[in-house]
DNA sequence: CGGACTGTATTAAACTACTAATACACTTGG
DNA sequence: CCAAGTGTATTAGTAGTTTAATACAGTCCG
């Protein structure tokens, strides 16, 4: 529906899902500031903005001069799922509450949007 | 967990779901702007871009000089209802999709939150 | 009527997100 | 080694959001 607020946050919002889903590995090459800028059509500031809060988040680690790596273990990995996991459904709970939805409606309406997702092609990496 | 973008846009997603959930009225006397923005301790301009574009959206209808109401029919309020559920509910599921969770895990997982989140006290309208 | 409140409009300033164009030092692979 | 690619930094500019300080004309109620 939105575009979901600043194109940084989105990059690391996205990098942490990769992580969490096991798409991206915890000790793995990262696509360079530019590389990643060029396949997303943003400015190279813009990945470099996210790839900075990323290390200070302890999740990413730069050497100058050689590529990033991810640097988290299994641990992390189970916590950040977790994070974004309980993020998401308790911002979608909310969400149904205010609009005074009931819990068999809500449910309802999720399986039913559940099936419908699972019948569309969905592939959409951020790498090939 | 985030503060979600511009507050124009936050008003503007409040108001409605406040007349998707029938706690606003389908005719009925809206705060003036002065009033609203004092209470949100927010600018007069900031709530006056939210009502322009309420009232281009025909939710809300203002008179130069005479306060402004809301302006709509039961079969506008279901329109609105149905279009915050389904948004937010897609939103929800292409996020669990991401993260490579199971349909039990997720809706484990959001019968837990949703039990927790009834356990507690839930009451900010915007009026009294 | 007349004062209080209303919607509406204007202008200026500050701030953030993002783009753009560089520059520099470091690492790596051929 | 050395050229290509890398992370990092700087400066400038644009656009959008928000605040601020007004101003003015219309409506409403006592």
């Amino acid at each position: 529906m939105e575009d979901r607020g600043p194109v940084y946050l989105q990059i690391i919002h996205y990098i942490k899902q990769g992580i969490a889903a096991g798409i991206i590995g915890g000790n793995e090459e990262m696509p360079s500031r530019r590389a990643l800028s060029a396949l997303l059509g943003v400015n190279p500031n813009t990945i470099q903005k996210a790839y900075h809060i990323l290390e200070e988040e302890g999740i990413i680690v730069s050497r100058s001069g050689a590529k990033s790596y991810t640097c988290v273990d299994s641990r992390t990995v189970e916590r950040i799922r977790r994070e974004l996991l309980s993020g998401e459904t308790h911002f979608w709970v909310k969400a149904m509450k205010q609009l005074k939805v009931s819990r068999e409606e809500a449910f309802a309406l999720a399986a039913v949007i559940w099936e419908e997702a699972s019948r569309e092609i969905s592939d959409c990496e951020f790498r090939h």
